[in-house]
DNA sequence: CCTAAAAAGACTTTATATGTCTTTTAGGGG
DNA sequence: CCCCTAAAAGACATATAAAGTCTTTTTAGG
């Protein structure tokens, strides 16, 4: 349950990849996907959807290619999910507690709401440029 | 991302439903899976899940039904979640680490690590005896 | 205007979620 | 012992989402 999706993955590792390389230079669709071994075409749905985020900015045409959109300490981890896997919503009746038949005594909503913002919490403490950093402490 | 199934969300309801009755009763599955909007067939399966695991006791044959294998205040919303929803895992890698390529530096293992146990967390400080309460400060 | 590279969208395949149906097993009562 | 009830088990069916590919279009450089 509460799985990442490879897509989740692959976007990690192509964005994380991105932000350990110098950022005022533009890379390869292809390089990327070879770099960190996603299937070229996939990564490039996952790039696009990064270049509508802002998260990368695109170049088209000869020379062309990806960088990242800001500093890698200006990118969170969650900025980075979201953008691929849409929001993070444990169960509908968060989004909409009209969804939630019978919401008036339903307990279970305030559980989920915590879980919720306990996930984002953690992923929106972690920057793109210490996923990137050469090796940490565990 | 990271949306319990609508199994899940049967599964917590129907349980929670048992568990806001008397607990010295049986109750017809037929009977809960009306209660709780349900499809009866469905409902069938996750409660053998929760059988297998203790959380409820079946009996069959004439008379027969389920009932809570425990005290409501003596079982974790975590429990029921992970009894139909398999355990919280929200990368691979955080299973078995070899699954992560490159793991040596892979600097997101910990912050899946930290994730799962936030959520375990949260929902493990849940009883399903809070959950089938009447009324409780949200 | 030719080539390179991303953007966009249709399409395919595979896996998982969501359910249903049928048969079997266990228990209770006449 | 037979019959009825109800859960257990497992095969089956369908729908949705994930995962990946292919083709065409747009943009930029030389």
């Amino acid at each position: 349950m509460m799985e990442l999706t490879r897509k989740g993955e692959y976007a990690i590792r192509g964005i994380v990849y991105l932000a350990g390389k110098p950022m005022d230079k533009v890379y390869l669709l292809s390089d990327i996907a070879a770099a960190v071994d996603v299937p070229p075409t996939f990564l490039a749905k996952i790039f696009q959807q990064f270049s509508k985020m802002g998260l990368v900015k695109s170049f088209r045409g000869t020379g062309g290619g990806f960088m990242l959109g800001r500093a890698p300490e200006n990118i969170t981890l969650l900025e980075v999910v979201e953008a691929v896997e849409g929001p993070i919503i444990p169960n509908r009746c968060v989004v909409n507690p009209l969804n939630c038949e019978r919401s008036g005594d339903c307990n279970v909503h305030p559980v989920w709401a915590r879980v919720q913002g306990e996930v984002r919490g953690v992923l929106e403490g972690v920057t793109l440029k210490e996923l990137a950093s050469e090796r940490q402490k565990v």
